[in-house]
This record gives C-alpha cells, structure tokens and sequence, in this order.
DNA sequence: GTCGTCACATCGACCATCAATATAGTTAGG
DNA sequence: CCTAACTATATTGATGGTCGATGTGACGAC
C-alpha cells in the first residue's frame, strides 16, 4: 500500500457519499437511474439491440426486456427488427424519448445547481475546477452509463 | 440570469452525471440507496422515531414502516418504545447494521477508488481537492442523507 | 370527557429487478 | 439437408421498494 492509497480512498469515500447524496437530493420518480441511462446509450449509440444493452447497463435480459417494454408502452423507444438477424430486437429511441431525457437532465442540473449555491465561493471555485475532470472519468469509462 | 448562472449549470450537470455514473459503476445489491441512507441517519443521530425517519429520507411513512421491517427482519436495527410516547416507534441502529454500514461504506470507497485510478495525475488532483468542499456540501444539508 | 390530531400499521396497487426456464431462430458438423 | 448446439428474446415466479388510502390507538386542549 503506498503513501496516497489511503489518500485515495477518502476521496473515493466523499465522492461516494456525495454521489448518493446528489441522486437522493435531487430524486426524479419520472425515470429510474437505469432507465435514465438506457435512453443515454441509446441517444449516444443510436439503435441497438436489446441483449446488448442489457450488457452495456449491467442489468441481465429479461430486465431489459421488461424495461424495453415499458419504454415502448411509453413512447420513448420502439423495437425493430434486425434484418441480419431475425432472432434480434433493435432498440431505437423516439424523439419523445430524447425529449424526456434532456428534460429531465435540465431539471436535474438546475435542482443541484440550486444545491450548489449553498457552497462558499472558495469551495465551489474548486468544485468548478474539478466537474471537467469527473466529466471525463464518466465519458472514459468503456461501459459508461451517465445520465 | 448573472453571467455565472450558465457555468454552475453546466458544472451541476456534470456532477450529476457523474453521480449517477458513479452510484451504477459501483452498484450494491446488498443495500438500497433508502436503506443504506437511513442506517447513516440513524449512525449519525442516534435512535429517533420511525416518523421522523420517514421526514429526513424523504418517503412516505408507509415506506419507512416497510423499511424498519426489513432492518428488523434483518437484524440490523430494533424497534423500541418510546416511554414519553407511547404512540412512538424508536428505532434503533444495531451493531450488526453498524457493521454492515462500515463495510459497506469500505467496500464502495474502494470499488470507486478503483475507478478513480483512471485519472490523469492533473485531473486527479483536483479531484482530490474538490473532495472537501463536496463533503462539505453533503454535511450541511438540513435533510441529510449520505451513503 | 370529547374531539381533533398524531404516530404507526395495514392494505392494495404499482414498478423494477432477478434467476430460471421456455420459445423461436441461427449455424456448424456430418 | 438435418440435426444438435448455440443465441436472442420472452415468460414466469419471486423479492423488494414505493405510494395513497385507511384503520387503530394514544395524546392533548378545552
């Protein structure tokens, strides 16, 4: 173990702390955080199929088929067929889908950023200074996830 | 709208996502978020009424009579009388729940820590920097809430 | 004492998730 | 071709977590 490890995990245990935080305070029954962040990779990656979303949200298959279904109920994404593949379903998002999901990235920000406000101007300066670097942990993760 | 309104915004927006990134990437079935917010509470302050329980985590009253169920059921809080009171519930923590909110506190600390080794030198040091102030943030809320 | 209020439990209804299994389609070996 | 193994999705049954509505007993002001 060296020197900073135990550095690291503190920081590791207030982001934690901050994260659970964040989701809590700024709670949104309109989509639950795996929803949420089925819309996200559908909006990035565009249409897919549905096992390898379920892959991608480390959530298993049948789950995402019940969440698939719903979304469809919903309007926010439709299945297709995969003309390579008849076994496969492709998942695509609707625009209604994409709207709900900027909506609710909107309301979310503006909710912590009201949060946010409550910070000293020394603290949030740093906080400033650190939203670019968490930005790019979350982009580089190879399974992602975000919002 | 000041001219520094935009830039909060887009840093809560990347907050918020890495939040959720970073409650996904270090998913724990062991315990809800709920669950694992309400054993903090009651850590942090002691035995206090089911209905007070219920103000501070933000559900319902029926949710938080459900949920001291499965903490009862679980061994990991009991519930008690109030002599002052006899209408109340007081809930209290165990050391078994006690343990299981150390270990489970440890356990996503280093799970994130891991992650957190992604980092550039430069961006993980302010990371490290921000982790105070975000601290900070999460222990001044009147609701409370943490991990 | 009585009546309004409070604290908690219960009930019925969803949504979300999982593991296990069923069903339909694909592909490789013979 | 056929068939067996594999793959993609759907279905089933269980658990957990949440809610609103309602019930029950206790408290307190008058």
């Amino acid at each position: 173990m060296t020197a900073s490890t135990g550095a690291r995990l503190t920081t590791a245990a207030a982001l934690d702390a901050f994260a659970a935080w964040a989701i809590r305070s700024t709670a949104d029954r309109e989509l639950s955080l795996t929803t949420a962040s089925t819309l996200a990779t559908l909006d990035r990656g565009g249409p897919q199929r549905l096992s390898d979303l379920a892959v991608r949200e480390g959530v298993t298959q049948p789950s995402m088929t019940a969440l698939v279904t719903r979304l469809e109920r919903d309007g926010l994404a439709t299945r297709g067929d995969d003309p390579t593949d008849r076994r496969a379903v492709i998942v695509t998002l609707t625009d209604a889908g994409r709207e709900v999901l900027v909506s609710r990235r909107t309301r979310r920000a503006t909710r912590l950023a009201a949060l946010l406000d409550r910070l000293g101007d020394e603290d949030r300066a740093v906080v400033e200074a650190a939203a670019g670097a968490l930005s790019r942990l979350t982009l580089t993760d190879p399974s992602r996830g975000e919002s």
